[in-house]
DNA sequence: TTGAAAGCGCTACCAG
DNA sequence: CTGGTAGCGCTTTCAA
């Protein structure tokens, strides 16, 4: 019986339309050596009349490996992953590779089936930058041999390379100078996945309140990341009767969420209340008043994760690093001194 | 001489661990047919032991198909196409699809290279979501035989389908709205894409102010998509001398920067001046003030996509059809009666 | 400078 | 219920 004959074009079809052998096809295809410029062209053209789109997946198994850069983040929408996934795809680019993004929305199951996903496209690196993450997928990672990077969690393994920042260092500085403002009933709004064992911005907030004013009874509330996670744990404060005079945010993407609901209540900020962020994304400056925040520098942290996955800038890829990256902080007009009452 | 023989686990070694053959392997991988539940427990148990990870290439070679939805969007950045990409992501994994995105920042050369990869990767069904695009490459995309939609752009061709939003209507709305609160100096705030032939809204908005008010001369101004655009095309704006009573944006991400630097300015919103946005997204309610906008039903429309392009309810998709969406007008607090001066 | 042919890892068809 | 095997489309020696 006959073979199964697909219609999609394929390497056959335009070396028979160009009357030459699949390989010089290939070998045109890839730029490769030196084929004769006449032969070339009759490729090209014949590629072209055809339509011809080469499938990459035959290409990617036939050379053992893709030319694709694997990239996982909790949340598109806040703009600090985006700004470190457009950092990571400029690179990648620029270096003629192509980029597959994962989202996981902060849950672990989809976590698991990005990593998997990653891994079955056998990308050439893999960068991870989310906040929910097990032991357990750091060591698949790890045993899958795909040089890789991830942000914020985990410690640095064999081809392995790990980015902190030093959010402890962050968050003290945000306190000092908000104790200094005189603000001694605080409040911390973090978003679930801060509440799980990785919650440094969490705990350094309760150690550093702890510290500058021992008397004080900071509280924590939660919601989701976003927009309006920001806003329903505005919400919760308000209803729980707790009066902070400031309220520090796990990102900047809450706090414009907290502020909103601080001013739908009437509270002016930074009159009442005085309001923090961290990240520094763009909208902390855009937004009503402008928010007062801790930079974290996601161009510099993409351009690292990239270097150390697939740059060629790295001899030492076998070992595994850490780097830790030191965060400042930017006042704006989101905070003033406590309100006395 | 011997084979070279990757390091990578493969379906062989896992069957040769569980005393098998590919063909089983395979079948348990794949949930297929009825494998002898102790055969199976047997393979995972191997499979899980050597930490395997089947190659996606392979499998989509052999399948002759990818279960991949490809994406390609102009500026994930700008929370709209976030919003269609979520819905679009959310109906594919609930159908076991895997998904892969591509930005194009609105560069039609990067417009090309992701055209050729979602072909090149075979993908099951496309979503073009942009805002540039060349007759060219919907030839393209239409020859590939992949199942597509375009949005916004171009017309319904055989195996593609078309959504469009009826911006004349929302402009109008827009402008009809802001003519009975009296303002007749409007200026139109757009991105550089939207200066091109497919300048809809800029015309509808030029037309609609002269069917509204002879007497007017309405301007346009434009920067480049994103908070910073917007902004920056505020100054312009403003240094050119001209004093709107309204300003009407192409959409709310760009009109979050032009009400910042307005208030920089001094200028009060309303009071001074209205401000309009398109799209409303989250962010048009939680900026302040909150953001008169036209609402484009985002998740509708990815719906609507998926279902022409891969849902279980498209019979017709030989077609091609066009779709129109009908926007509407959402009335917040950025605009007001028409300064009189 | 070009062609022939052996895989890459997996699926699917055909036997058993 | 399981095994054998012929491809899927492309790259890459090895020869010519």
């Amino acid at each position: 019986m006959r073979k199964r004959r697909s219609l999609a074009m394929n390497l056959d079809a335009v070396a028979q339309r160009a009357g030459v052998s699949t390989s010089t096809v290939s070998r045109v295809l890839n730029n490769l050596e030196i084929v004769k410029s006449s032969t070339r062209s009759r490729v090209l053209k014949a590629a072209e009349e055809l339509n011809y789109h080469p499938n990459l997946h035959a290409r990617s198994l036939a050379r053992g490996k893709s030319r694709i850069l694997g990239i996982i983040v909790s949340n598109m929408e806040n703009p600090f992953f985006f700004d470190i996934y457009r950092t990571l795809e400029a690179d990648a680019h620029a270096q003629g590779l192509e980029v597959v993004v994962a989202n996981t929305d902060y849950r672990s199951e989809q976590l698991l089936a990005s990593v998997q996903l990653m891994i079955g496209l056998r990308v050439a690196g893999l960068a991870v930058i989310v906040s929910e993450m097990e032991q357990h997928l750091i060591q698949t990672v790890s045993g899958s041999r795909i040089p890789a990077a991830f942000y914020d969690v985990g410690t640095p393994q064999k081809n392995i390379t790990n980015i902190r920042v030093d959010y402890r260092k962050g968050i003290k500085k945000t306190v000092s100078y908000l104790n200094a403002l005189g603000h001694k009933r605080m409040a911390f709004v973090g978003h679930h996945s801060t509440l799980g064992p990785i919650s440094e911005r969490r705990k350094t907030f309760l150690e550093s309140v702890h510290r500058c004013s021992p008397g004080a009874e900071p509280r924590i509330f939660a919601g989701p990341d976003g927009l309006d996670g920001g806003r329903q744990a505005a919400r919760e404060l308000l209803e729980s009767g707790f009066r902070p005079t400031a309220i520090l945010c796990v990102n900047d993407f809450m706090a414009v969420g907290v502020m909103r609901e601080l001013r739908e209540e009437g509270l002016q900020i930074p009159r009442d209340v005085s309001v923090t962020g961290f990240d520094n994304i763009k909208l902390a400056e855009f937004c009503s008043p402008s928010l007062t925040t801790v930079h974290i520098p996601r161009e510099q942290i993409g351009h690292i994760i990239f270097d150390h996955v697939l740059g060629n800038s790295r001899e030492e890829r076998e070992v595994g690093r850490e780097i830790v990256i030191d965060p400042e902080l930017v006042v704006r007009d989101s905070t003033g001194v406590a309100a006395k009452n």
